[in-house]
DNA sequence: AGCTTATTGTG
DNA sequence: ACAATAAGC
């Protein structure tokens, strides 16, 4: 007798029907299929910005099954406890998700998937947020990989599934469980005005994620080498905030590149090893969890780094007023969009980290609160590569010059003066933008004087190597 | 996926 | 005077 039970298919960082193989395999099931989408302590835990896109994700992903049929039941809770409660309710036989890969998401799975089976449930988690399964990826000695290049050539070549076509039908259980309405989360309540300022930036769902792509590919690849780097042309994929919430998955996006790398486009590969750093990071962070939290390499744990958050700098630095225009540019553009060049990130890290001193772990609360393209892997492999502490680190005497990187790569000021206001007879829309994203208390105007340099690039470089000179490690 | 300074090469 | 290169940070 084949099995006719429902099976839940638990959504979470993967808001898609193309290349899901927890939906794919429920649509193949001939079962009713329940997709759920809990609001359990990771989504309550994230910052300000990824929380609302989350929300915004979510619900559209729901109207998205709507229309083939299907819905969205959406539950809070612990999701061990509403996984067990929508079983019973349901009579499902099944739970079947994707993958995750950060340590709050793999002892909760790991709970969830004993808990379900002790109770006689085909608990089942399937691959897909990223293109090597981390377990998969060993040297010759049997480790895991701490430096990127030898990951990229031990990866490159290996086969990638080709991504899975959307279900063709999802049938609907005899009757649907109850559901919360998304509103009552309230998952935009943390971004208060900025949410109007950021909205007309995001792209969401997964049509505009393949949209996105499709466009890259049509364009902007070919000359992604270099393009990758000119921060005030629009040069890169966009994906990273589609990518974030699954709305796209890497696979769909390799593919593709090795579709343009077999067309000749010569940016192609760069873009392809964009992908692979990705993986790196997920790949890190399923190794050594602590990633996010201390310093991968504890020799730095006695670096005088400063972890108050009240100095002058910090404010200076939050705020986007630190003086140095690059700078400023990037964490304002961060605060509008949702988003940041990743030329922009590594600068504004590095000033952070090297030229204020502070600790990386403040900067990576910061983009957690700020960026809608929010990952945990690629964020804390950002942050502790820049600051030193980090595997295959920036050397502690590798510190970027806001001043002179703003002359690389953005030759003509237009990023700068796309995002700061203040000292334009006529301010651009965007710069101005920002005044209505940040809090009144903030006591910001385009008005103002742009403010001296809290600390100069060539004071700032030579502190922070001073400070390592002194170091007991 | 760096910066700075010293040194050597070029006209 | 300036560009390319090397070495150390």
């Amino acid at each position: 007798m084949p099995e006719t039970s429902p099976v839940i298919v638990w959504i979470r960082r993967d808001l898609r029907l193309s290349d899901h193989a927890a939906l794919h395999a429920a649509g193949q099931a001939g079962r009713p299929v329940i997709p759920v989408f809990i609001r359990d302590h990771t989504v309550d835990d994230l910052g300000a910005a990824p929380k609302w896109r989350l929300g915004l994700g979510v619900g559209h992903f729901a109207e998205t099954l709507a229309a083939k049929g299907s819905r969205l039941v959406l539950r809070a809770g612990p999701a061990r406890e509403v996984l067990e409660q929508l079983v019973d309710e349901t009579g499902a036989g099944a739970v079947w998700w994707q993958r995750a890969y950060d340590p709050a998401s793999v002892e909760r799975d790991t709970a969830v998937k004993s808990a379900l089976k002790d109770r006689g449930i085909d608990a089942q988690s399937f691959a897909g947020h990223v293109l090597f399964e981390p377990w998969t990826v060993e040297t010759k000695q049997g480790e895991f990989y701490k430096v990127y290049s030898p990951f990229w050539r031990a990866v490159h070549t290996r086969d990638v599934a080709e991504p899975l076509p959307a279900p063709d039908r999802l049938p609907a259980p005899e009757s649907w469980p109850e559901s919360d309405a998304l509103d009552d989360w309230r998952l935009g309540e943390a971004m208060r005005r900025g949410a109007a300022v950021v909205r007309p930036w995001v792209q969401l769902g997964e049509e505009a994620a393949q949209a996105r792509l499709g466009g890259f590919m049509s364009g902007k690849i070919g000359a992604y080498k270099d393009g990758c780097n000119a921060v005030a042309e629009d040069g890169t994929s966009n994906l990273s905030e589609n990518l974030a919430l699954g709305e796209i998955s890497p696979a769909q996006c390799w593919h593709a590149g090795l579709r343009a790398q077999e067309a000749g486009k010569e940016g192609a590969e760069t873009w392809l090893k964009e992908l692979v750093w990705r993986d790196f990071a997920y790949h890190l962070l399923w190794h050594t969890p602590h990633l996010p939290e201390s310093n991968w390499r504890p020799e730095w744990d006695g670096f005088p780094w400063n972890e108050d958050e009240r100095r002058k700098e910090v404010i200076a630095w939050k705020r986007a007023r630190t003086g140095i225009p690059f700078v400023d540019a990037g964490l304002r553009e961060m605060y509008v969009t949702g988003r940041m060049h990743n030329r922009a990130r590594m600068v504004v890290a590095s000033y952070l980290t090297k030229h204020l001193m502070c600790h990386w772990k403040i900067g990576l609360e910061w983009f957690e609160d700020c960026l809608i393209d929010w990952d945990p892997a690629s964020n804390s492999l950002g942050w502790q590569w820049t600051a030193g502490s980090g595997p295959d680190a920036a050397p502690y005497f590798r510190v970027f010059n806001p001043i002179t990187q703003r002359e690389r790569f953005d030759p003509d000021a237009d990023y700068v003066r796309r995002w700061i206001a203040e000292g334009q007879r006529n301010p651009p829309e965007t710069a101005l933008a920002y005044f209505d994203a940040i809090p009144e208390s903030w006591a910001m105007s385009p008005e103002d004087d742009y403010p001296e340099p809290v600390v100069g690039a060539d004071e700032g470089r030579k502190a922070a190597l001073a400070a390592y000179e002194n170091r007991d490690f």
